[in-house]
DNA sequence: CGGCAGAATTGACATGGATCAAAGGCCGAT
DNA sequence: ATCGGCCTTTGATCCATGTCAATTCTGCCG
């Protein structure tokens, strides 16, 4: 059958993106880089890359304040597996830089990625006790961990972050129900079409280039994003070059040749 | 190709479940019933029977109040088309009785169904100002309506309310992520069989039988929520029968002989 | 109670995408 | 610069599910 995945959870050693290095001898997370030990830089919130992105968007200064004392900076190797479906949520987490997937799986190795998440996005949900999905690192990543129970106890007296998570949540929502239309209705085609422009709409929504569109992630990953195999996926892109619709530029970046006809062919026409 | 509906977005006309008589005649909304006018009725939220299962459970009753002073109750008859998407999102519905489908259209008529929604379901995006999806009576229904700009005020006055539905939220997250699974990664057998568990449980936490499961919704839907044809999940259907996994009670009731095995099968081994 | 219309089922056949298998190409390591 | 491993691409074939086309069933109405 499709969509298997060699090891039934384990990480895929490796990746592309950075020069990775070491990373599959690495634990899961580094260790902390100073935060608030390190009086030079008492606000790393100030230096995030990410935070206009963030949940922490928006807060006051004293708010932020409160949610960088409960951060643990962290960085994970490409390929690293750091939450596990089932697993007892004990953090919440932002990611600062880098891609993650998170995918689910069925016992018999066959994998679902439900999304793939970029700077400013948020994993985990604050109330359920255990993760739903796991996630893994496909580039090397930054994240700042929350333990669960002090964000949801901040969330109370912060009204802005849980209005700013519910928005959040109402977006990824509608984007799920997206998703669900591609995956049950839509022709490989029309499927690539829509992930194209949808990873290049993201990067315009993140300030980075849209045209040549980055595909961070391998072949296998999108498959199991599509609910193709890589087979289909790879015969699909060649065919959308031939139709002069797209070019290849190495095999991680895709020039879009004509957007408006990708954008009719996602819609199905 | 498969899963196109016959007219690209009207509704069926009649449907099943209930007599319906003239539905297809009346508009959509049917006069709402006397609720703060008649002075017998000035709680309807009292004699809810959804209450308990709604977004509006566990607020006080001075906070019920308030939200009952928005409620415009109304009865929706089958196979009436109540919300489009892309309309703008004039109103949040909660839905009080009967069964809701919801679902994205392409534009040659293909249709995904993203969600069968039930008593104490809320439709509609508290922050968006348009529907991304579009609703049908399945049977006919009762819901109350919120002006969704008077609600998102009310919102910022009962806290309960914001967390309420961030936790819906949630939930249907995680179903929407079980759902890309089972688009993306489940053969037409495994569908079938987690769907028909997904219903029992569905039926059993808001309290009703929960093993003669009712389907009220006819095949076309269930393929269209499933991603697959109506022949498909009828073969399915008599395939689980053969195996006697299943017994059909009339063409809307499933008797479940082997509910261990069906889980088997639904997760896929 | 018999007749109808829409829905469900069943059958025969077609096909998009999966599976199995083999190159080919890219990239970091040497 | 060259090498080796993994990822990607391409090819050949298969099969689960879609499509097309009748029946058969079910529930409603007269």
């Amino acid at each position: 059958m499709h969509g298997r995945v060699a090891a039934p959870t384990r990480m895929s050693a490796e990746a592309r993106g950075t020069p990775a290095g070491d990373s599959a001898a690495r634990p899961a997370f580094s260790e902390p880089r100073t935060c608030h030990a390190d009086p030079a830089v008492l606000e790393p919130c100030e230096s995030c890359h990410a935070r206009c992105h963030s949940v922490c968007a928006g807060l006051s200064v004293e708010e932020i304040n409160r949610l960088a004392l409960l951060t643990q900076p962290a960085t994970i190797g490409a390929g690293q597996t750091f939450i596990s479906e089932g697993e007892s949520a004990v953090h919440l987490i932002n990611l600062n830089s880098g891609c993650v997937k998170i995918f689910k799986l069925l016992p018999d190795g066959r994998r679902q990625i439900t999304g793939f998440l970029f700077q400013g996005d948020f994993l985990g949900i604050p109330f359920n006790e255990a993760y739903v999905y796991s996630a893994e690192a496909v580039t090397d990543v930054q994240v700042c961990r929350f333990p669960r129970r002090a964000f949801n106890a901040l969330m109370e007296e912060i009204p802005g972050l849980e209005k700013r998570l519910l928005t959040r949540a109402s977006n990824e929502l509608a984007q799920a129900q997206e998703q669900m239309l591609l995956l049950g209705r839509k022709t490989a085609r029309e499927k690539i079409a829509s992930f194209l422009l949808g990873l290049s709409e993201r990067a315009r929504r993140l300030g980075l280039p849209d045209d040549p569109v980055d595909l961070p992630m391998g072949r296998a990953d999108i498959a199991d994003y599509l609910g193709l195999t890589t087979e289909t996926v790879s015969r699909t892109l060649t065919q959308l070059k031939r139709d002069q619709l797209i070019r290849m530029e190495g095999t991680a970046h895709v020039r879009l040749l004509d957007r408006a006809e990708l954008i009719a062919i996602s819609d199905g026409e």
